[in-house]
DNA sequence: CGAGTGTCAATACAAATGTATATATGATTG
DNA sequence: CAATCATATATACATTTGTATTGACACTCG
């Protein structure tokens, strides 16, 4: 929208753009910062702007950390369907998916740290963009449960249900990855994987029982 | 420890204990604020004393903080350990548990609040005391499985997992009721009530079959 | 009574914050 | 080329922040 071309010569002073401001504000939420702590000159500074320039951009923090969860479930839900495509010659569907969560999450994307951490935090709006990147993964997931149950013929005890459930508890086991070694990592991993399969193996279970 | 006894005419200044400074802060916190957004002079405003005078009950709002969490982990165990308790007489175990946490989230309490909300946020001890909450409610609900596994003879697969999927599963779902109307909030109880039965189901079933 | 101690307020100050106003620079277009 | 526009800076100002210093008041104990 506002991208603006570079100019003939290469000695432009490298246009500041809004995803510089993001990336900026990664970084400073590095250690376990809350965005609501960052102040806009901070942002600005590491920059390396005037502290005005900033509402160029944005008109406030809070609409860059919105813009922040937005970018960040945008990438996970791309990593999550890369993953479910590559999922039919693969062995466990709940593996493949989990793992590709949590690699998502352990590197190069800083940005899903902060979705995770701060998903009770900030501003309304704030908030509804968590929110909406949670529906987001729902939805989807709910959607698989049912093509799965549609295939398999073997019958899934409320599949909404077990979709939130599961994408509240990989969240959440995602989040308390976070700091952690990657030894200590890989084991969040696995006990993801085993308490996604309880979950999807009580649903068929209850199922079974409720038909008889 | 501090407390200092009332002087003997009742005119005295009132005595600002270090709770008083933590309702404040709790207050303050009342909308999606977190407690990194404090401010040392805006607590002591809100008790109405001067900014100095917090350093006679704290070092720092982070020590604060801490104290706040310590605080809501406790009332929160209080109340499981009363509801289990009540378990005998009752029905569902996972029922009265789950529902003595929503209760004890849904109202008066607004200390626990601030526990799921800011789980992976704030200063290494403020962290650190949240994951010490989380450890006690994991190892009591391992216990009490153990317990009823020992009791009926039905077997549960890993019972330390199961009961660190149930936790996270419940204070995420606790997490999300935070601001929602109080149909809302029942509905979420007894979403939670249903998922926590998956998975234990999902646990049982998983044994029976690895039995075989 | 008088000295000590714990609890607070008053004043002060340097630093940092959000933002208003005005200005400069390079790109785009007539 | 001249005019316009988007982009960025500079300066400024009123607030707010954390904290250092100083002193007042009430209580306790000898």
């Amino acid at each position: 929208m506002t991208a603006v071309k570079a100019g003939v010569d290469g000695k432009r002073k490298a246009q500041i753009t809004a995803q510089d401001l993001m990336d900026a504000a990664v970084d400073l939420l590095e250690s376990h910062r809350s965005v609501s702590s960052l102040s806009l000159r901070e942002i600005a500074r590491a920059v390396g702007i005037a502290p005005n320039t900033f509402y160029r951009h944005f008109r406030d923090v809070d609409e860059l950390a919105v813009a922040l969860i937005d970018q960040a479930g945008r990438s996970l839900r791309g990593v999550i369907r890369e993953a479910r495509q590559r999922l039919s010659l693969e062995r466990s569907a709940i593996r493949t998916s989990v793992e590709a969560f949590m690699e998502q999450v352990e590197s190069e994307d800083r940005y899903v740290h902060i979705l995770l951490r701060e998903m009770s935090i900030g501003s309304e709006a704030f908030r509804e963009a968590v929110e909406r990147e949670l529906s987001f993964f729902e939805d989807e997931l709910r959607d698989e449960l049912e093509r799965i149950t549609q295939a398999t013929g073997t019958a899934t005890l409320e599949p909404a249900l077990v979709a939130k459930a599961i994408t509240r508890l990989v969240f959440a086991m995602g989040a308390s990855a976070d700091g952690k070694s990657e030894a200590q990592r890989r084991e969040i991993t696995e006990q993801t994987i085993v308490m996604t399969k309880m979950i999807m193996e009580g649903a068929q279970s209850l199922a079974r029982k409720q038909q008889a």
